[in-house]
RNA sequence: GCCGCGGUGGUGGAAUUGGUAGACACGCUGGUUUUAGGAACCAGUAUCGCAAGAUGUGAAGGUUCGAGUCCUUUCCGCGGCACCA
C-alpha cells in the first residue's frame, strides 16, 4: 500500500515512540498477569486461537483480538479480575507438507511461524497475560492431551474400528465428516473417497442429547446454535419390526411417520446392509451383486451429484407390512444409507417425494393415507390432514395418528417410540506425522493404554514426512519407535502409528490457560472452579460444527468424570465477521488484495488501526477495508492529539480545574452511558462515534476540566491504551490506568433544560417546538398548535387526538 | 428443497427497540490558509423541485395516532445442511 507520508504544520503524535514505550511498560510490570485471587469477581475472555500459518496475519485476522482486547480492558475498569491469554494451535497440516518438501522439521517452522505471529499481536499492544502462553505442540502440552484422551478411552469412548472412511488420495489422509464439504476436503478441495480403514472413533453419539440440551443455556448466536442443533440432528419417530419369512428374522425400520405406516408398499435397504446377502433370491443374484458393486465405487460426490435420478434393484425377497398382514417386496438402492436409522427403510410413496420418486421409476404401488387437500396438485403429500386408507387410524391428524400407532405396536410388541440422531461417531484418527501421537499399543490385537506415568509419548525423528499412501503415518516407518520392547530385546507390542487430528489440542486449550505451568495435573481444580467457564469467546463462525462441538464434547465428558465444574465451558460466543478486500471480496493472495498489518501499524500505529477495525461496522458483520477510512480514524487520534498537547509535547494550557461547563457534563455523561451500555452489548462502532462527537465538541473550548479528561482517558483507554497511557501520563495522573475506576454517570445531568419536540400532523412530521423540560402536557399542546406552519394544517378540520410522547414529539390526529 | 441471517444516501454504517430516518465517518462541492501539492480549519451534501412543498429504509399489502422496526405475501443477497427415512 503506498502511503506517501506528509508532514503536517501540527505536530503529529509520535505512535512509533510512544507505542514501544508502553508496550515495554506492561511487559516490564506485567501489569496484565491474571493473578488467582479467589476473592476478586472474576472475568474470563477468549480468543480462538490462531493456527500460526507461515504468512502472518492480515488485517481481518486481529479484528476479534481487538474486540477482546477492548472488553478485557473495560473489564479490569470494572474492578473484574481479567484472565486474557494467548497461545498457539500449532499440529497441523501444512507445516508437515512444507516438510515433506524441504526436509525442515515441522517444529522448525511451527517455532518461526508462532515468533512472527507473537510479533505481529504483541504490536496491537494487547492485554495477554504472556506468561500464561501456550502451545499446542509442547511436550508439556502433549502429556495433557494424551492423558485426556486415555481419560476417554477408559470410559469406553474410545474404539478401534474398521468403517468406511473419507479418504483423501490427495492428501493422503482420512477426514472427519465435519472436514467434507460437497464430497471435497475442506481443505484444497480435493475429492474424497469412500474406503473401509481402521480407524480410531470417539463415541460422541453417546453424548448426542447431552450436546443438545446443553445448548439451550447458552448465550450464544441463533445461527450456531441451530447449526449444531442441525447436525446433531435429532428425530422423534418409531422403530417398526418387519417380518421376513424367506429367512425368518426380522428387519427394523426406523421412520418419522409411524401414521403413514398403511401406506409402505415396499421397502428399501442399503446395498451394504448386512443382510442383503441372506436375502437375495438366485434369480436375481447377479443383478444385486453388480448394483452393490457399482455402489461401493461411488465417491461421496457422485453419491450427490447423481441425487435426482433413482436406481435400485429388486431383492426378490418380502417382508410382511405388521399393520395388515400385506407381502411387500424389498428392494435395495443407494438413496437409503446404512449409517443412518437402521439402513433400512420402509417406503410410502404417497407422503415422501424420495419414495415417490423410487416408485414412479420402478411402478411399484403408491397410496396416500393423508388426505391432501382439494386443490393439491403436486405428488407426495406431506403436509397436515385427515388419515385416510388407514384403518383405525383413518380421519385423525397426523399427530394423533402417530401417537395411536405408536402405542398398538408397542402393545403389540411390533415396534416402539425411537429417536434417532444424524451425529455420527468421530473419526479421531490421522495418517500424519505431525500431530499427538496416540498413547496405545497394539498386541495380537488387543490395544493397551500406556500408563500416565508414561506421559508424553513424544515423536519420534524421521527422516522423511511422506506418508506411505496406503494409508499408514510415515510414524509406521519408524521401526525402534513403533516397537515396544522389554530389557531383553522381546517386542511386547507396536506403538499406534496414527495421530490425533488438530482438533485435539483446541478442544481443552481454554482449561490449560487456567493452570498453564502445572506439571502435576492437567489443571488444579480450585483454579478450575474460580475461573470457568469462559465468560466470552469470540472467533470465526466457521468453526461452529467443528472445534465448538468437539470441545463441548470433551467438555461435557471431563464434567461427567468430574474434572471440570461447569457443563458447558464457553457461556458466550460472539462470531466476529470477516474484513474483505478494498474491492468487497474476500482477502486472498490471488487476488492482491490482502492488506498487511505490519504496514498499516507501521504507517498509522496500532491505536488507529485498533480504532479503525471497531469502527468499521457492528463486528459480527462482514465488511470491506477502505484505506480512506482509515485514514479518517488517524485523523481523529492526531486531532485528539493536538487538542490535548502542546507541540512541545506537553499537557495543553486548556486543561485546568475550572469547572465544565453544563453542555460539556452533559455531554460527558451521555458518552459515559452511551460507551458502557454499548460496550455490554459488543457494538463497539457507535462507541469511537462517541468518541468522535465529543471530540468534536471539546475542541470548541477554551478550557477543558482536568476530571473531565480524566474519565474521557478511561473511556477510551480500551480502544486506544497507548494514547490514554501517554496521555494520562502527560496529565499528571500517577496511579495504574488499568486498574483506574470506571466512570459513573449521572442521569439528572444528562437532560438539557430545554428540549425540541416534533410536531407531527397523522404521524408526519410537520414542524418543531423547543420547550422547557419541565413544560406540562397542556402546555406542550397549545405551544405546539400555535406553531409554525401547524396552524395551517388545522383549518377547517376537527381534532380527534392529541398524542404526546415524552420527551420526544407531539402528535395531532385531524380530520 | 430445508434451516438461519440480512436488504437504509455515492460508500461504511446510526436510529434510545413502535416515536423527528440518515448519528459518526468516508467521498464529493464551495470557502479560508498555503509558492504549489498535501495537511488543517469553516460551510454544504437522501431524492425531486428555483421555491413552497412532496417523496423516501428491496417490492406489494396490512395492523397503528404513528412502522426501517410488528404481521402477511413476494423478490434479491449471504451462510449452513442436503436422498438423514
Amino acid at each position: 500500500m503506498p502511503s506517501p507520508i506528509f508532514i503536517s504544520e501540527t505536530m503529529a503524535y509520535d505512535h512509533k515512540k510512544i507505542e514501544k514505550k508502553w508496550q515495554d511498560y506492561w511487559v516490564e510490570n506485567k501489569v496484565f498477569r491474571a493473578v488467582d485471587n479467589f476473592d476478586l469477581p472474576k472475568y474470563y475472555v477468549l480468543d480462538m486461537f490462531p493456527y500460526p500459518s507461515g504468512a502472518g496475519l492480515h488485517v481481518g485476522h486481529p479484528l476479534g483480538y481487538i474486540a477482546t482486547d477492548i472488553i478485557a480492558r473495560y473489564k479490569r475498569h470494572k474492578g473484574f479480575n481479567v484472565l486474557h491469554p494467548m497461545g498457539w494451535d500449532a499440529f497441523g497440516l501444512p507445516a508437515e507438507q512444507y516438510a515433506i518438501k524441504t526436509g525442515t522439521h515441522p517444529s522448525v517452522t511451527t517455532k518461526n511461524n508462532i515468533d512472527n505471529f507473537r510479533r505481529q499481536i504483541k504490536m496491537l499492544g494487547f492485554s495477554y497475560d504472556w506468561d500464561r502462553e501456550i502451545n499446542t505442540t509442547d511436550a508439556k502440552y502433549v502429556k495433557w492431551t494424551q492423558w485426556i484422551f486415555l481419560q476417554l478411552y477408559k470410559k469406553g469412548l474410545a474404539y478401534e474400528s474398521e468403517v468406511p472412511v473419507n479418504w483423501c488420495p490427495e492428501l493422503k489422509a482420512v477426514l472427519a465428516n465435519e472436514e467434507v464439504v460437497d464430497g471435497k476436503s475442506e481443505i484444497g478441495g480435493h475429492p474424497v473417497f469412500r474406503l473401509p480403514m481402521r480407524q480410531w472413533m470417539l463415541r460422541i453419539t453417546d453424548y448426542a442429547k447431552s450436546l443438545l440440551e446443553g445448548l439451550d443455556d447458552l448465550d450464544w448466536p441463533d445461527s450456531i446454535k441451530e447449526l449444531q442443533r442441525n447436525w446433531i440432528g435429532r428425530s422423534e419417530g418409531a422403530n417398526v419390526h418387519f417380518e421376513l419369512p424367506s429367512i425368518n428374522e426380522k428387519l427394523t425400520v426406523f421412520t418419522t411417520r409411524p401414521d403413514t405406516l398403511f401406506g409402505a408398499t415396499y421397502m428399501v435397504m442399503a446395498p451394504e446392509h448386512p443382510l442383503v446377502n441372506r436375502l437375495v433370491s438366485a434369480e436375481q443374484k447377479i443383478a444385486v451383486k453388480q448394483y452393490v458393486e457399482d455402489a461401493s465405487k461411488k465417491s461421496d460426490l457422485d453419491r450427490t451429484e447423481l441425487n435426482k435420478e433413482k436406481s435400485g434393484v429388486y431383492l426378490g425377497a418380502k417382508a410382511i407390512n405388521p399393520v395388515n398382514g400385506k407381502e411387500i417386496p424389498i428392494w435395495i438402492s443407494d438413496y437409503v444409507i446404512m449409517s443412518y436409522g437402521t439402513g433400512a427403510i420402509m417406503a410410502v410413496p404417497g407422503q415422501d417425494q424420495r419414495d415417490w420418486d423410487f416408485a414412479k421409476e420402478f411402478d411399484l404401488p403408491i397410496i396416500r393415507t393423508v388426505e391432501p387437500p382439494e386443490d393439491f396438485e403436486g405428488e407426495a403429500y406431506f403436509g397436515e390432514g385427515p388419515a385416510i386408507n388407514s384403518d383405525f387410524l383413518n380421519g385423525l391428524n397426523i399427530a394423533d395418528a402417530k401417537s395411536k400407532i405408536i402405542s398398538w405396536l408397542e402393545k403389540k410388541g411390533l415396534g416402539e417410540k425411537a429417536t434417532q440422531f444424524k451425529l455420527r461417531d468421530w473419526l479421531f484418527s490421522r495418517q500424519r506425522y505431525w500431530g499427538e501421537p496416540i498413547p496405545v499399543i497394539h498386541n495380537n490385537g488387543a490395544t493397551t493404554p500406556l500408563d500416565e506415568s508414561e506421559l508424553p509419548l513424544e515423536l519420534p525423528e524421521v527422516e522423511k514426512y511422506e506418508p506411505a499412501g496406503t494409508g499408514e503415518s510415515p510414524l509406521s516407518n519408524i521401526t525402534e519407535w513403533v516397537e515396544v520392547k522389554d530389557e531383553t530385546g522381546n517386542i511386547l507390542g507396536l506403538r499406534e502409528t496414527n495421530t490425533m487430528p488438530q482438533w485435539a489440542g483446541s478442544c481443552w486449550y481454554y482449561l490449560r490457560y487456567i493452570d498453564p505451568g502445572n506439571s502435576d495435573k492437567s489443571w488444579d481444580g480450585a483454579k478450575e472452579k474460580y475461573w470457568m467457564p469462559v465468560d466470552l469467546y469470540v472467533g470465526g463462525a466457521e468453526h461452529a460444527v467443528l472445534h465448538l462441538l468437539y470441545a463441548r464434547f470433551w467438555h461435557h465428558v471431563l464434567y461427567d468424570l468430574g474434572h471440570v465444574s461447569t457443563k458447558e465451558p464457553f457461556q458466550k460466543l460472539f462470531n466476529q465477521g470477516m474484513i474483505l478486500g478494498q474491492d468487497g471480496s474476500k482477502m486472498s493472495k490471488s487476488r492482491g488484495n490482502v492488506v498487511n498489518p505490519d504496514e498499516t501499524v507501521d504507517t498509522f500505529g496500532a491505536d488507529s488501526m485498533r480504532l479503525y477495525e471497531m469502527f468499521m461496522g457492528p463486528l459480527d458483520k462482514a465488511k470491506p477495508w477502505s484505506t480512506t477510512g482509515l485514514q479518517g480514524c488517524s485523523r481523529f487520534v492526531n486531532k485528539l492529539w493536538n487538542i490535548m498537547v502542546t507541540d512541545s509535547g506537553n499537557i495543553s494550557v486548556k486543561i485546568t480545574n475550572d469547572p465544565p461547563t453544563k453542555e460539556t457534563a452533559r455531554m460527558l455523561h451521555s458518552m459515559i452511558k452511551r460507551v458502557s451500555v454499548n460496550l455490554d452489548n459488543l457494538q463497539f462502532n457507535t462507541c469511537v462515534s462517541e468518541f468522535m462527537i465529543f471530540t468534536n465538541h471539546i475542541q470548541t473550548l477554551i478550557t477543558i476540566n482536568n476530571d473531565v479528561l480524566k474519565s474521557f482517558i478511561i473511556l477510551i483507554n480500551p480502544f486506544m491504551p497507548h494514547m490514554a497511557e501517554e496521555l494520562w501520563q502527560l496529565s499528571g495522573q500517577e496511579n495504574e490506568l488499568t486498574f483506574q475506576k470506571w466512570p459513573t454517570f449521572d442521569e439528572l445531568l444528562i437532560k438539557a433544560d430545554t428540549m425540541k419536540l416534533a410536531v407531527q400532523i397523522n404521524g408526519k412530521r410537520r414542524s418543531e417546538i423547543e420547550v422547557d423540560i419541565n413544560t406540562v402536557e397542556k402546555e406542550i399542546f397549545e405551544t405546539a398548535k400555535s406553531a409554525d406552519k401547524i396552524s395551517n394544517h388545522l383549518k377547517n378540520k376537527i381534532i380527534l387526538k392529541e398524542i404526546y410522547v415524552k420527551g420526544r414529539l407531539v402528535n395531532i390526529v385531524v380530520k
